[in-house]
DNA sequence: TACTTGACAGTACAAGTGTTTGCTTGATAT
DNA sequence: ATATCAAGCAAACACTTGTACTGTCAAGTA
């Protein structure tokens, strides 16, 4: 069974799995973590289309480095006509709503390159930049639709009233909300006046982005 | 000497370290690779440090992982080959009293050129697609903000509710509004509550597009 | 049949990497 | 002076993890 992209069935759960550990964790996937969720048998195998997939250019790795694969991200396109098209990944779908203790979502959405015009992004700070797929209506007062693709930055910190998304440890949720740092305790406001905040300590979030840019398919 | 984090500089450089390393390479350091650049003796310094860096909630950890620190909301990047991509004109900028180019103009040289998600438009229908961009305010309930990039495909007409730029022979005016035909006039409808609708007859306007699109920059 | 080739299995090894333990040093307080 | 503690040092230790090697097996293919 292959995929259009010419990737065996493993290789995209492979692919799959990478990118959702990622997400998850904040950093790559070892072989043995593959071998074992995805329940191969050797790490061999894992090695073996490890080294396909990188030949076929859909993650980097620098050898011998232990969890060093990178997901093909941000990066100018080389067409020289063109005088500037970027492609990031995108990793999934992001609950504007209330956190969806359900990072399968994330996995489930089919991680795909999608192209993004230049001029929406400063092309020096393509790095770590990303997109997510919107679900739900807790952003519509900042014009964030249910469906559209926002373009996220990785950024370690926020200042107040900037869109992130963040990671919830307690309950391994990502969601996209405002974020207000006050006093000691972080309230997480979405963009909708029938919707409530959502108050927790700084050491329980992770912010994984802020928000750089929105896009909307109306076709 | 101590930063008003409350870290000591040595600290401060490894929490600099890391976050250069991982916008370099897409993955975090290992206690190692702090040591060796930053000139450091001894692994547990670094590991002592670390300690306290985590303690202090600049990093995290996970126990026994290989470069396992995350910064709080950590995201990687690479590199990847583009495959497609669309280039649409940016005719101008859309606000009511300002003139736009004739659809016909659309693949005019001087135009400039901008290039848009594969995904955002079909690519069977990238026939008669241009870009403008919005001035105003007036279609905010829309979901569409001044300052937006709106992508439109040329039709002559449109069904009720489609939102379109329309030119107002009258007042040689282009303006992006909802259409509703009602008996023998068109209604022009913001999307704004503050806003009122514009009425007119068929004959005095001519549709330049339909808004297929938005993309907007929050960077 | 005999020879390839892709995909996977099992195992072992070596390198990568986090952790621990014991030992200085210097500053500060008792 | 004596105790205490932050900070650093050095080396060893043990776990983590990438890689290599050897086989198996089914599906082509000459």
């Amino acid at each position: 069974m292959r995929s259009a992209d010419g990737l065996s069935t493993r290789q995209e759960q492979i692919l799959a799995y990478i990118r959702k550990f990622w997400i998850e964790k904040g950093y790559s996937p070892a072989i043995r973590d593959i071998q074992k969720d995805l329940h191969i048998s050797s790490t061999s195998v894992v090695a073996y289309n490890l080294k396909i997939l990188e030949q076929k250019a859909k993650i980097q790795r620098d050898d011998k480095i232990s969890r060093g694969i990178t997901l093909p991200g941000a990066q100018s396109n080389g067409t020289s006509l063109s005088t500037s098209l970027h492609t990031v990944p995108l990793l999934g779908v992001i609950t504007a709503g209330s956190p969806l203790p359900d990072p399968e979502d994330i996995a489930a959405a089919d991680a795909e390159q999608i192209e993004i015009p230049a001029d929406i992004v400063d092309g020096e700070h393509m790095q770590g930049v990303y997109a997510l797929r919107v679900r739900g209506y807790s952003m519509i007062d900042a014009l964030i639709d249910d469906g559209d693709l926002v373009l996220l930055r990785y950024q370690p910190t926020a200042d107040n009233g900037q869109m992130v998304a963040v990671r919830l440890l307690d309950d391994n949720a990502v969601t996209l909300k405002k974020f207000y740092l006050e006093g000691d305790r972080v309230r997480l406001q979405p963009a909708n006046v029938t919707m409530e905040p959502i108050y927790t300590s700084p050491e329980n979030l992770q912010i994984q982005g802020r928000v750089v840019g929105v896009i909307r398919n109306l076709g």
